[in-house]
Order: C-alpha cells, then structure tokens, then sequence
DNA sequence: TTACTTCTCGACAGTACGTCGATAAACTCG
DNA sequence: CGAGTTTATCGACGTACTGTCGAGAAGTAA
C-alpha cells in the first residue's frame, strides 16, 4: 500500500504517466476528497486503463502519500528563526506561520483530506505523525529555554503545551476557508498559550 | 440519507430491532471507524438480513447520526456555569471540561470518526456545525462580557477567539488517548487564550 | 533479427452497496 | 374469529468500485 509496485529506474515515458497521474489527483483533491474520488478518474486523467493505473500505485491512497511527501519540505520552511529563537517573538512566529497558511490556502483540501484520512491509514498517519513531532519536538525544546530563562511562565509540560499548538494550528487553518486571515489572530493565541501575556500586545484586528 | 423511511409510530417489535442496530454501532464504532464497518456487521448484530437493516436506516452513516444525536445532549452539559460566568473562573471551567473529556474517553472513536467523516457527508457537518455554534457563540458572548468589564484584555475578534478555543478542544480530546489527563492544561491553556494571565496560575503538573 | 524490459489492457473475481417485489408476522377493528 | 392494514423480513438483482492475472504490444539495444 505504499511502495510502487513495478517500475524500476530510467527517465522514460512511463516518467510521464507517474507525473500525469500525480497532477491529475492534486487537481481532483482541489474539489472533493479522496473517498469520492475513483481510480478510473485518475487513469482517465492521466489516458491511461484503470488497469494500467496499478502499474504505477497500488492503491489511490498511495498516490496521496506520494503527492505529501513531495510537499513534506514546504510544510516546515521559514520556522526556523521562531522554532530556534527564544521569547515571545512575534515577528518571527509570523513568519512562520504566513508560508504555512498559505500552503494551507493552496492545498486545503488535499491536506485536510489527508489528516481526516490518517486514522486507518498507516501510511498516512506516519506522515502526519512525523509533521507533527518535527514541530512538537523543537517547539518545545524552546519552551523549555524560555522558561528556563524566565521569559515564559510556568504551565503545562512543554512537550504537552507543544502538541496543543500543533492541534490548535492545525485544525484552524483546516477548518478556515480563508487560513491566511487567521494568521495574526494565531500568533497573538499561540503566545498567549506560551507567554500568558508577556509583552504581547495584539498586532492587527 | 437522513430521515428513516419506513417506519411510522407505535412502541413495538421493530424498535427492539432499531435499538440493538445502534447498540451494535456503538460498540462496533469503539473498535473501528464507520468506514470499516460493514451494514452486514450492523444487520448481524441486530440478528436481522442485510436487506432489513434498510427498513430501520438508510445507510450507516444514519446510524452514526441517530447515535450521535442521542448524545448531543451530554456534550454541553454542565457548560453553563463557565459559559454564563464571568473572569477566569477556573474552577467553572474545568467543571465543564471534566465531563466533556469524560464523554471523549468514552466514546472517543466514535466522535473522532463522525468529526473526519463530517466533511463530505451534510447531515454530519450539520451535526458539527450545531455543536460548534452553540459554544461558540456563548463564549464569544462572555470573552465580549469579559472584555468590556476590563476582565479579559482585547485580542482576536470574539467570535474567532471562541472558534479557535472550540478546534483548539475538539482537536485536543480527539487526538489524546487518555482525555481526562489533558484537562488541566486545556483549563491554563483556554484562560490564557482569553485572559493572558490574567491572575491565572497552572493548577497542576 | 532476437532478446529484453517497460508498459498496456481486457477479463475475471471479490466485496459492498442499495432497490425491488414477494411474503410473513403483528396488530386493528368489525 | 377473520378480513384488512400496517409493520417487518428476506432473497434476488443490478451497480459501482476494487485489485489481480496473464496475454501481449511498444520501446530499446545487441
């Protein structure tokens, strides 16, 4: 259910099809989930017979794997100046939250089919497992500097708190039909969760 | 997909029949989601043909809807005293997280489910859309009350604030498998999305 | 050409869904 | 009781989608 079946290696036109297919399922999960989504759409989409759709993916859900692991990367990008900084930074939390939103804008669907797909899912629920203890796992390592440094109150274990964000950012931004409008709204939260209000005055209505 | 379609009135029989296929859903739904249910399951369960079943429902996904209306009731019980309050009342609070994380504990599985399932079936989202309005709107209410008693400081747009409590919740129950262990940290973690902290202090480690 | 890998497809078998019409069981009321 | 009606049951059918198999067409390279 995750590894491709029969193709080997080589730059050839069977490359195209693989690519075909791939972009003919972004295009469908744009517009409804996975479950309502057959493989003899894809095939059709990549002009192909829904039999020969199994020489590239076992199954529909292997192409949604394939299809995340290829944004894997954008998911984290820019988090770095927040994650690796100390204090209630609200410049680069932003940062880091404009880029995600934005993903979130262009693949809304997608991911948010793919969370509400990874319970039952193996696959999938690694991936989603592996996003999430990326973020978890140095959000709070700086939770703990912060308090240590006496810039953050006490609370919550940080590795708890940490996992909280995570929930709540997720599930924003899959449940907002406009996520980059919340992103203001989430780093005034996001502090307050971490900083109670130290400093923080909230930056746009 | 909503509505039963035969059956009229009168406490007979075939209420037995209708009861044990809900009892059957519940506790199948506590080992498995509904997707991997069969309607064969449910009409065994209930020691009825798989044709019968569809004289009692129109397809699983009803019961999960007859179900989950059954309990609609418990999930905003004993909210009144935090969402009727007035400042960080955490004690108010956390009496009306208590019950809700004990319902999670539960019949997690079964919420979690009908939650993924929601987007893409109407008659679950609705069911979503309720619950969630219905809290959020007495919390906006109160961060409003709050706010203009100088009790909470200003932040996000009531309405959203309440909103990003209420996923903040969901996602947080859903996710965890011990609920109950989590109900401290959502108590210091909603009063300081509201409050900063404001006279909060974090109960327990 | 031959020999090989890559790719394609039709045909099949399996599973689950939902509907229909015939009939059985249970109630109702004369 | 027994005729009529509602309530309940089931087998048979048609449909949709899934995944596998094996035959063989293209492409590639000697």
């Amino acid at each position: 259910m995750s590894t491709p079946p029969g193709r080997r290696r080589g730059p050839s036109k069977g490359d195209r099809r693989e690519r075909a297919i791939l972009e003919t399922a972004r295009a469908l999960l744009a517009r409804k989930p996975l479950a309502d989504i057959t493989i003899d759409e894809l095939a059709a989409g990549a002009e192909i017979s829904r039999s020969s759709f199994y020489f590239y993916f076992d199954s529909k859900l292997s192409v949604l794997v394939a299809l995340l692991h290829g944004m894997a990367g954008e998911l984290g990008r820019d988090a770095g100046p927040w994650l690796d900084g100390a204090g209630p930074d609200t410049t680069a939390l932003r940062e880091a939250l404009i880029p995600l939103a934005r993903l979130w804008r262009e693949h809304g669907r997608m991911l948010a089919g793919a969370l509400a797909a990874a319970p039952g899912c193996p696959p999938l629920a690694q991936w989603r497992e592996r996003l999430r203890a990326a973020h978890v796992d140095r959000l709070a390592a700086r939770i703990t500097r912060d308090r240590a440094a006496g810039l953050a109150p006490d609370g919550p274990e940080p590795r708890v708190l940490a996992g909280l964000i995570d929930d709540l950012r997720t599930a924003a931004l899959a449940g907002s039909a406009d996520p980059e409008a919340l992103v203001d709204d989430l780093v005034t939260v996001e502090l307050r969760m971490i900083y109670g209000d130290f400093g923080d005055h909230h930056p746009a209505g």
